[in-house]
DNA sequence: TTGTAGGCGTTATCAA
DNA sequence: TTGATAACGCCTACAA
């Protein structure tokens, strides 16, 4: 039914290695042979078996990507970067998600390990998440590039964004503000989340405003989607205690929607209760009422640069690479929420 | 540095095909074996080199999934659901994304079939988009079956919603609400849209309510992301000619967000002056302000069901099968925003 | 400039 | 119950 290098070779009176010699351009054969032969594979549509030529080369042309959850505005905008860059440098990529779920992600490493990929990509669920199982692929030859979530103790090429100044000027803003009683909402044992917390507690510092661990909240994402009601339950009970802070800094993009439907749901006026700032990529944040004040990541930028880098890993294997350590700026955009 | 089959027949005495067979649980080889070889294999490491594997056998194990933008609730989470089977499944999915761009469309499967995909999971971008070369791939003994964008020419398995249904139901509700102007914004060209349009004006026609051409928008996808601009335009143009409408209904996930966002900039209430709903899949839609009416589809049963019908087609490749078009209901969530 | 032979890692067929 | 052999489709020395 498909149509083979011999097939071709018969028909024309060749073998098939000339054959497969012209299709590759070698200069070994003639003008006039490459144009037969190319003439007849396209009029016949032959197309190469990648997986014979891979099982020769030993090289797929494809990378593999792990990521904790691509219904996310930030982490969708990271693919895309990732497919421009990925279609330039002729490499398919082969995406999984990891849910934040370590098992889920070992799975996902040895997926694609089984399947073969010429490097991988991955935003790893925490500081050492996978870590032997990452070690054991570079081991074997294969690049792996952390992005977003870049710190691990893995050592290679990282690309991420400066979460402790990102979370430094946000807090800043509130503070500008006039708010005294800050809440941070983040997430537990998520990998960027403590620098986003350090640049939290060194913006109250600057300004003398004390860190309250009463105003702290890291939510639990290991578990199903309990977030949302780990969200409600603590401001209630700030409330109900008379602790109602009146400035919230929200750590990830997940966290910033699911608080803003919180302070929807128990009718608390935006900025006017509490004012809202948070990291969130969100496409919409102007058309949300009120317009979302919102850290944003170059998200797209990051996806580029880091399978750029995982390219050139995979480019010169053998040579001495010094890694580097990539943290991009954040953007701070200034909306209503939060003024 | 990775050890093959041969490698363990040389460590155990055996032939490779020995080997072969005990891994695969042959009953033509003796339990000791068996034990042996799988102890030996599993201390070692070794792990199957897939890619010899398909060569040999024909079977890939992984599904090509083209989608048009992965970044879009609804997508995301049929994409979900497409995760959960494929996983039981034991398939791989290579996720493609099309952009609503034809050019793109054609491209991806290109690719998935130079790969080798055991099938093809798409949401075509139209009714007869990349016609040709599905059909090519059905007759090259590689299943295809439609999830979402069902109205299409190619025979097979079709899965998605009834959008004559969901279109008539929230567009029967803005009238129940006593609105007379009812603009429609939807998308050219893409293949669900005409049947929601249908809906739209069959509501109309029960109410006594002319159809009015004036009250529709079609933006197109086409072009880059122009659709908020176009959608803007036309409002203001319809406010300064004095047409304002007073409800609007919107045909898909991105179109609901981005009038929702023009709104806002025109600084247009929700819902006094217009009320608005929406096919949307936004897990947020109570969260914003107004909490959007929403027409939800059921898309990680889609995912699912469409994947489910796929693997099917896959396991029985040579016997006929009674192809079916399967049209889940939309669910209506009224909220503020319509009300 | 073209062809031959061997092999990538696996499995299927047949023989032992 | 095990083994030898060939083959999947392609590429690459090396020979012609």
């Amino acid at each position: 039914m498909r149509i083979t290098l011999k097939d071709i070779a018969k028909a024309l009176n060749l073998s098939a290695s000339s054959v497969s010699k012209a299709l590759n351009d070698s200069h070994e054969i003639s003008q006039e042979t490459k144009k037969l032969v190319k003439d007849y594979a396209e009029k016949h549509h032959f197309r190469i078996n990648k997986i014979a030529q891979t099982l020769k080369t030993g090289k797929t042309y494809s990378i593999g990507v792990i990521l904790f959850n691509i219904s996310n505005n930030f982490v969708a905008q990271m693919l895309d970067g990732i497919q421009v860059v990925s279609e330039q440098a002729k490499y398919d990529i082969i995406i999984m998600q990891s849910r934040n779920n370590e098992l889920l992600e070992k799975k996902a490493i040895e997926v694609l390990r089984n399947r073969g990929v010429d490097g991988l990509l991955i935003s790893p669920i925490n500081h050492q998440s996978s870590e032997t199982e990452l070690r054991a692929l570079q081991e074997n030859g294969i690049p792996v590039v952390l992005i977003d979530r870049i710190f691990h103790n893995l050592h290679t090429h990282k690309v991420g964004v400066n979460n402790f100044e990102g979370a430094y000027r946000a807090t800043k803003h509130l503070v500008d503000q006039g708010k005294k009683r800050l809440m941070h909402i983040t997430g537990k044992d998520l990998g960027i989340t403590e620098e986003r917390l350090n640049g939290f507690k060194a913006a109250l510092a600057t300004a003398n405003i004390p860190f309250h661990p009463d105003l702290l909240l890291a939510c639990d994402y290991t578990e199903g989607s309990q977030v949302e009601i780990e969200i409600k339950r603590k401001i209630v009970q700030l409330l109900d205690a008379g602790q109602k802070p009146d400035a919230i800094f929200c750590a990830t993009d997940d966290i910033t929607s699911r608080t803003l439907g919180v302070l929807a749901e128990l009718n608390i006026a935006v900025p006017t209760e509490i004012a809202l700032i948070g990291f969130s990529n969100t496409p919409y944040a102007h058309a949300l009422n009120p317009a979302l004040s919102a850290v944003v990541q170059p998200a797209f930028e990051m996806g580029k640069l880091g399978f750029q880098k995982l390219i050139e890993l995979v480019n010169k294997k053998h040579q001495e690479v010094a890694f580097e350590t990539i943290a991009l700026d954040t953007e701070l955009h200034i909306r209503k929420s939060s003024l």
